[in-house]
DNA sequence: GTCTATAGGTAGATAGAC
DNA sequence: GTCTATCTACCTATAGAC
């Protein structure tokens, strides 16, 4: 305890390959990646890997799980912080973006494509901490429905707003010319146009 | 030539193929879908497919490129029964959910998942079809950006407005309570709202 | 904790009979 | 065109030395 203090919190080696994982599952997918090729990205023999995680499913949903248990608190971060309803939709927004193609990218492109191939008990965890985080989002549009904000149809709404939102992981380039939070604030511009900053709205 | 004619073409063995391709990527994906499978499916032995396709990558590309080529000529078809700027609008939502909701759902869906396991030679084709689907109903949008029916920022506008209904194949289900042309009504509505029906915009 | 070596299984693809 | 039988390669996972 008095020995040595930490002052940055290395991560250690199973984390270093959940983050290894996570690039090579979203680049490869998980059946395209074996465990030789993630070996090789962190150093390892592998036959080592086994030492941390008994199988290669178990990377996955590791790799799921901490990812979307994180990207809960970055989105309920920015919901706390906004109070007028518009403040509340750009916080959602934010969020949302912010989650999805920077901080836990790899985890949200990876559930989202290879979720099929987990088993039925991983499946059932994993989909279930999707649910809670589509949850937050959903209950959080629920609350404009009734000033006048957004449309009525809040379903049709909702399914029309996060579609945009998640396909972003798509096409969004990091490096390209478009900013995660200008992408947001674009898109706020479109669903609840900005009636005071009417640049764009003169021809 | 005089012995008999067909009624109706029957698909040869190589469609039934590719057919039931189509089912197993989808839900099993490419590579979670082994050669065993499929053949068990057409009821033929593994070695046997051999005989149509030289590689199950074929197999794969075949699909993609019949159900890409087939889409376009969906949307197309569509597009050119539009007149008014509104129309037009709402030739690409139901043309575009028809395609990837109905039509050519399996490939969709396969193209969106598995093109990155394709070889180079075979992603070049596949995605120049992907492309140029999309590229008919940019420039259709591109149309409709000097009539004010859409926002101003078109770059930004098709994103949100072709993420929202791409995304719609992770989440509609063909026996649910709405229909295709439905869901295609409900989304024109969101971005083009008609102002003489009322109902929905009364508080 | 990491290594070397390999077991045990299954994948895509081929050969040749019919 | 389809079958049976099988090749070769590679996969995940394990065993035991260090």
């Amino acid at each position: 305890m008095a020995r040595s203090r930490k002052r940055t919190r290395l991560p250690n080696r199973r984390e270093i390959i959940i983050k290894a994982a996570g690039r090579l599952f979203r680049e490869k997918g998980y059946e395209g990646t074996t465990v030789r090729d993630l070996a090789e990205a962190v150093k390892l023999q592998s036959g080592s890997l086994f030492f941390h995680f008994d199988t290669k499913e178990e990377i996955l949903v590791a790799l799921l799980e901490d990812g979307l248990r994180r990207a809960v608190a970055i989105l309920d971060r920015r919901l706390a912080n906004a109070m007028t309803p518009r403040e509340k939709l750009s916080a959602i927004l934010h969020g949302h973006l912010e989650a999805i193609l920077d901080e836990e990218r790899d985890a949200f492109y990876v559930v989202l494509r290879d979720w099929r191939t987990l088993s039925p008990a991983s499946r059932k965890k994993v989909i279930a901490l999707r649910d809670e985080y589509e949850s937050h989002i959903s209950s959080a549009l629920e609350e404009l429905s009734d000033t006048g904000l957004i449309p009525r149809n809040t379903r049709l709404f909702r399914l029309f707003l996060l579609g945009a939102l998640n396909w972003t992981v798509q096409w969004y380039k990091p490096d390209g010319d478009l900013t995660i939070g200008q992408l947001a604030d674009g898109f706020l511009d479109l669903v609840a146009p900005d009636r005071l900053n009417t640049d764009q709205n003169r021809k």
